[in-house]
DNA sequence: ACATTCACATACCGATTGGTATTTGAATGC
DNA sequence: GCATTCAAATACCAATCGGTATGTGAATGT
């Protein structure tokens, strides 16, 4: 393993847990075990380090999901995979300190414009991506026709961010395996005949 | 008004924008024009401050919510008044820079365990406030009787959370009033015949 | 065998951090 | 009118911040 890399496996947990300014140098050196130069050795300066400790972490945390979702057929399947894989959501992002896109979404608005707009994105992505699956469902004659798909996708992502939030000040992942239960009913009432 | 009151009407929205760590002295005395002097003469150190500004953020975030439920009879009345209240949230919290429990939460739960803490009870209490009015709706034959309290409002608490994060992350209060209309009709059809 | 390279360690930098000791100055009591 | 009080300003502190310049040592090429 490259240098670089086992510097995000170490690194990557403490900018999730700890945010980026709460993140320091000294933090950095004592978790990896290495010194200052080697880590300006692999990075250009914190600012590099933290988005590329962002992208390992959503690398880990949610390209799985995309992955799941990608080589599943069909929307309601889609939609299925989605809760079925945020169930084990909160197993899976324990050792992360939670959902990189709500940690940084939340941290870096007012502090770290760039890294902030990388959350944005994703945000965005993910959203797109559930409306394009509900919207696709109807073309299909999968689901209703009468569902508005971007306001039913901001619902499913509301429920996913929030209660990934709620299990993580708890430490209760029944606030994520509640939420998605309720998707999976509400899935069932927009089938079409 | 004393100038531990105007400290923190300047502080406070610096620290739910900034963060705990992200917010400096400097930053402190830059936004109220007073010197260390009078901020350490007023709270006993930058953790108090943080404290107290948190206090003064909730006050001014979720306190009217609170009079506002406790002042309207009924279950379902004060459900309504919950959406109606959270429909003008992001308005409401704009200039504060969003959720200060949704921002303390995030925040401080791996960096300051004290103020984590205020987040977490505040968030109970939501919940348990929530649950209670549910609880009593069934009682009183308002709501139907084979609801789950707690599932109830753990999924409205989810959709009061997740809809206020994604909100500010994409500068669009869209995401709360669509999740306000949804639990509104989901209320009538947990309303007893 | 010797020069070169390069990843990493060491040593150091000015600036900023949170916090404190001292000073100031206006109001208060007598 | 003089001493006291007290909120706030000033001046200062060691520690830590992110970042950089230099040193080192093992591997590489020839």
């Amino acid at each position: 393993m490259h240098t670089s890399e086992f510097i995000l496996t170490k690194v990557a947990p403490v900018f999730n847990k700890q945010g980026y300014v709460g993140t320091s140098l000294a933090d950095i050196t004592q978790t990896t075990g290495l010194t200052k130069g080697a880590i300006y050795c692999n990075f250009a300066n914190k600012e590099d380090l933290a988005l590329k400790a962002f992208e390992f972490n959503v690398k880990t945390a949610l390209h799985p999901l995309f992955r799941r979702i990608a080589s599943t057929q069909g929307a309601v399947h889609k939609l299925y995979a989605i809760t079925s894989y945020q169930r084990g959501y909160y197993d899976l992002v324990k050792d992360l300190g939670g959902c990189p896109m709500l940690r940084v979404g939340v941290d870096t608005k007012y502090i770290n414009p760039s890294l902030f707009k990388q959350a944005e994105n994703l945000s965005k992505k993910m959203l797109d991506g559930l409306a394009a699956i509900i919207e696709t469902g109807k073309q299909n004659l999968e689901l209703k026709q009468d569902l508005n798909a971007l306001d039913q996708a901001k619902l499913i992502l509301t429920l996913i961010e929030g209660s990934s939030l709620l299990a993580f000040t708890h430490n209760d992942d029944s606030y994520i395996r509640n939420a998605m239960d309720f998707i999976d009913k509400e899935i069932i009432t927009k089938i079409k005949n």
